[in-house]
DNA sequence: TGTCGAATTCTTGTCGACAAATAATATGCA
DNA sequence: TGCATATTATTTGTCGACAAGAATTCGACA
């Protein structure tokens, strides 16, 4: 009878998968805010938490420092990355660039198996809109947004799309829970007419909705850090 | 008399820099193509190489992966990625449009400090490309346009320019490997322009020359696919 | 009560070992 | 000789332990 120790540790996990769980599942975390900025990350909690040795931990920590989802310094303490208020101006040019760039080659460089995954993320945006389920929509929409940068085929703006979408996935999170906003259908038919455009390969049209869909969102995350209440007191 | 087991190891080394120690090295060597592209990794070679466990040689590997710099599979090993020379559009147009951004955004947000560190990068440049050594040119060039984007103060930027600037140099090596052309001081005069419409902030210069340069290195890396011999035989 | 230094605890970086997965080599057979 | 299978060797993923570095707690003193 010979039970193999990793096994006897955790009978479900395929070897060679350690790493991928506990990073997607970290990711997600630091994402939808279950992990805060600036929250601490403790390697021995996790590794009892994931039922692994802290190894493989280790190796997920490496991967979320390296996109910047978190920030380690040695012999020191992991936290999860702080979202940066005061420097916004590099995020929004940033990511309306990107916005701009990846659905204009999205219109250039498509393929039919394309068209499906879009517009089977779109579908799934649409019911996070209907539902007025907040955290869906984040995800869907960014989502929604990947698969119109994949149709680009530009691995390197994709990369760094992905990066912001992350990041603005993070701002929109915390968005949505200190505003009750509904969540607009509004935003679905800006979809729509950005696959639209997309479809027709008008790259001028795709490139100008991009903007002004990227545009909403900077005006949503602005909202968040000008603040949408005066504090009214009588001297 | 108590030696601990590190210290008899690897005795010069600070706990907590030994994966940075293996990241910094084999990112040279890959870059430099001491490491070719598609060249196996193998942690335990580097680990005797290395003097320390395979551990902090598999957080390096982590990094280096992240970085795009080595493809790695579960179970399988680990290689240095490929130079993809069938798909170079997309490169190129990261490239000119990153070349673009970052030198316009200096223009916009240098500081003092900036330019002393952009022209110390030149210097060395020149350096290079006086003393005719392909090799130190192509690092000291990269070194020279990522000091131009510090200036511009865009980290999102930054991080993608960066990577691009990596992968530009796997090619340049390539192509000096291939090609006994002189470095032209044409290069050093680009790069002074550069740097007087950076420091007079002129914007639309600087985005100008920024994109003049970056199709340069284009039409370099180019010349490699194309080729620029032919086979000439008597039939 | 506040400060400082010492002691203790906790966390991180690395170690070497074990075992699973893969690659390489050897063997058998047509 | 070529192919399939078995065996062996090698490499990777993970384990738990050790020790260094950092954080926290405790005790002494002004």
């Amino acid at each position: 009878m010979k039970t193999t120790k990793q096994s006897a540790a955790a009978p479900e996990r395929k070897r060679g998968s350690g790493v991928k769980v506990v990073y997607d599942l970290l990711r997600d975390e630091i994402l939808d805010l279950v992990l805060p900025p600036g929250s601490p990350i403790d390697e021995v909690q996790l590794a009892e938490r994931f039922k692994m040795s802290r190894t493989p931990i280790r190796e997920a920590l490496v991967r979320l420092a390296g996109e910047g989802l978190i920030d380690t310094l040695p012999n020191r303490s992991t936290m999860v990355s702080n979202l940066d208020f005061l420097n916004m101006s590099p995020f929004f040019d940033a990511l309306v660039l990107m916005y701009r760039v990846t659905t204009q080659l999205a219109a250039q460089h498509h393929r039919p198996q394309d068209l499906v995954t879009i517009r089977a993320r779109q579908k799934e945006f649409a019911a996070a809109v209907q539902t007025q389920d907040a955290l869906a929509m984040i995800a869907t929409n960014a989502a929604f947004h990947s698969a119109i940068a994949e149709a680009g085929r530009n691995p390197y703006f994709n990369s760094l799309f992905s990066r912001l979408l992350d990041e603005g996935r993070r701002f929109l999170r915390l968005y949505y829970q200190s505003y009750e906003d509904r969540l607009p259908q509004r935003f679905v038919e800006e979809h729509e007419a950005m696959i639209a455009a997309i479809i027709a390969r008008d790259v001028v049209a795709a490139e100008r909705l991009g903007k002004a869909h990227a545009d909403q969102i900077v005006q949503q995350i602005q909202k968040l850090m000008v603040g949408d209440e005066r504090l009214e007191i009588a001297l």
